[in-house]
DNA sequence: CTCAATTTGTTAATTAGTAAACACAAGTAC
DNA sequence: GTACTTGTGTTTACTAATTAACAAATTGAG
């Protein structure tokens, strides 16, 4: 991977940053551009050299998440399922700001099914239903179940503001996919 | 005034946040320029820009805070003391990592004489030696008492990782002047 | 509605930061 | 001793960020 001017992460670092404390303090739809110069200490026209305008900026900034969760997936596609689940929470919590923004309360619907939707395409090649245990069951319910619940729980613990710590969430939430894939 | 460009204000933050942390990690002499371009994330070539080695970006770190303290004596000077202190001890508190760094343990002898020197500078001023209870008093022995021991009254304050809050701090702090001045 | 103030998106000229290469000085290991 | 690493300070060509100006679109108060 050619790496990147540091100049360009620094600035997309900043706006990311950004846009999550405004999100924080009022509505998507009430941040300006130049609310988003202002906090991320940027020149309002640098904002336009990465994004076409702040819905794009939300859109990236989800993408990347995704995409960093489907790095761990790669790296966790031959631990146990306790184990990979780690890496997950591990993640998760380390952007908590951001997560509990998208899943715990205002930014909400458009990011849940973003989550669902890639979730259910990691499950997809776990999902065996010619095991034992899983005979007779539809492929896509399967995904479907599995999927939905993994984010019902994080959003659970989101919304519970971390009930428990990480190694908890992933060790139990890791024995549940042993248990159903 | 005229105005800086951002990049430069924000090179510069990056480096004397780099310089304080470095400096609570490990000896002065120990650092190397590698070390701030890594943790300012800065390029090595562009702390050349700016200072001639890390020496000077130190110096320059401490009269940065001279000047800002200079600053506050100025809008302090038709106040009285108490409140006059109150806005001190508030830039003290908000410098927190570096007026501890500088006056409660290593980075200390150079920079507590920088220090002082300045206060008796400020307090020159504020001494009347013409006062009815000052008579008789010498005035440069009068600064030096004074400086003497507001310097140490702060120091005092940061070794003992702030045993009362800097508005009580500012309060006692100014009613001594008063006393003396 | 209408006028004024914001906000937006784009542009051009300029400036600061960047990486990479360089010669050189100190250590440090062997 | 020499070879090897590590850090320094400087330079060069290049790239990203900046400011300031602009016209157009939105917003909001009277």
């Amino acid at each position: 991977m050619a790496k990147i001017d540091r100049r360009i992460l620094k600035t997309q670092e900043a706006l990311k940053k950004a846009v999550i404390e405004l999100m924080n303090e009022k509505n998507f739809d009430d941040i300006t551009i130049q609310d988003l110069s202002d906090r991320a200490n940027v020149s309002r026209g640098t904002i336009y050299l990465h994004y076409m305008d702040k819905y794009d900026l939300l859109d990236k900034l989800i993408e990347t998440h995704i995409n960093e969760l489907r790095e761990i997936c790669k790296a966790a596609a031959d631990m146990d399922f306790v184990t990979g689940s780690l890496l997950w929470t591990e993640y998760l919590d380390n952007n908590y700001s951001f997560f509990s923004l998208m899943l715990a309360s205002k930014g909400a619907p458009f990011f849940r099914s973003r989550f669902l939707e890639f979730l259910i395409e990691e499950f997809k090649d776990e999902v065996d239903v010619a095991k034992g245990k899983n005979l007779g069951l539809n492929e896509q319910l399967m995904g479907q179940f599995v999927a939905s619940a993994y984010v019902g729980v994080v959003e659970w613990w989101f919304i519970n503001e971390k009930p428990v710590p990480h190694e908890v969430l992933a060790e139990q939430l890791g024995s549940l996919l042993e248990r159903n894939l």
